[in-house]
DNA sequence: CTAATTTGACCGTG
DNA sequence: CACGGTCAAATTAG
């Protein structure tokens, strides 16, 4: 339920102080890097505010988060909201997020049916690569690019590889905000039900338990960080800039 | 050569 | 009818 992921919260959040308090005996420590924890950290405290806050209200329960374990240098933000139930209580004061659509995305219209969508706030240091920080273990496809009215930088869409092949229908945006150009704002719809190994054969990892449900609940294992030296670039328009900038 | 982006058109909503 | 999300042809990358 909502504890696991409160517990998570938090967990993160005292690695995150672990972090800083390791970077503040370091001299070499940048300041930048020290923000980034302490935003970490409130984020955690935010986010285990809003969980326990919120327990009466609609579960959109299922959320499995791939672990990630301290990496530095990254914000991650995530909440999870039903995209048809409002609550009176409006659990994250935001200013970066704005409102999502109310509707259902791209994911058949079900009834009555919440999509699980959960938002996720990555923030990059200057000096890390930016595929690093974003690459979230699983393989994405881009399928399109809008300029967004107030945005200064285009969003970018991107749906899992591995959707024609196994029905993943798991599906993200990517958008830069305006102020700082190293933070992302990434949107996470839908549950990966892909194994990465499908593809390629040599499939050791688990066969999924036994029928697991599924409609809203599918647990699946978080993907041990398979490529995370891929050659793929996102393309941000940053690095956009810089690449169609050439001859 | 195959596969992944790119980019403008298309289309469903508010 | 404007926005934002998706499609798909064309193009580029590997």
């Amino acid at each position: 339920m909502d504890h696991k992921r409160v517990v998570y919260e938090l967990t993160q959040g005292k690695e995150f102080a672990e972090q800083l308090k390791i970077h503040l005996n370091n001299p070499s420590s940048s300041q930048e890097t020290q923000e980034i924890l302490i935003h970490n950290i409130l984020n955690s405290y935010e986010n285990s505010l809003s969980l326990l806050t919120n327990h009466v209200l609609t579960t959109n329960g299922s959320n499995d988060e791939p672990h990630f374990h301290g990496k530095k240098g990254i914000i991650r933000k995530m909440e999870s909201q039903a995209p048809f139930s409002e609550s009176p209580c409006s659990e994250d004061s935001d200013p970066e997020f704005k409102d999502l659509d109310p509707n259902d995305f791209g994911a058949k219209r079900k009834r009555n049916g919440s999509i699980e969508k959960w938002k996720k706030q990555v923030k990059v240091r200057g000096d890390m690569e930016f595929e690093e920080a974003l690459d979230d273990g699983y393989s994405w496809k881009k399928y399109g690019q809008k300029d967004i009215l107030g945005a200064k930088h285009p969003r970018g869409y991107y749906r899992c590889t591995y959707r024609q092949l196994q029905g993943c229908l798991a599906t993200k945006q990517v958008q830069r905000t305006n102020e700082d150009p190293n933070i992302f704002n990434m949107t996470y719809q839908g549950t990966h039900t892909c194994h990465p190994a499908t593809a390629t054969d040599t499939s050791p990892t688990l066969p999924l338990p036994s029928s697991s449900s599924p409609p809203p609940e599918i647990q699946h294992p978080p993907p041990q960080n398979q490529l995370l030296g891929s050659p793929k670039i996102l393309q941000t328009d940053a690095l956009m800039m810089v690449t169609k900038h050439l001859p």
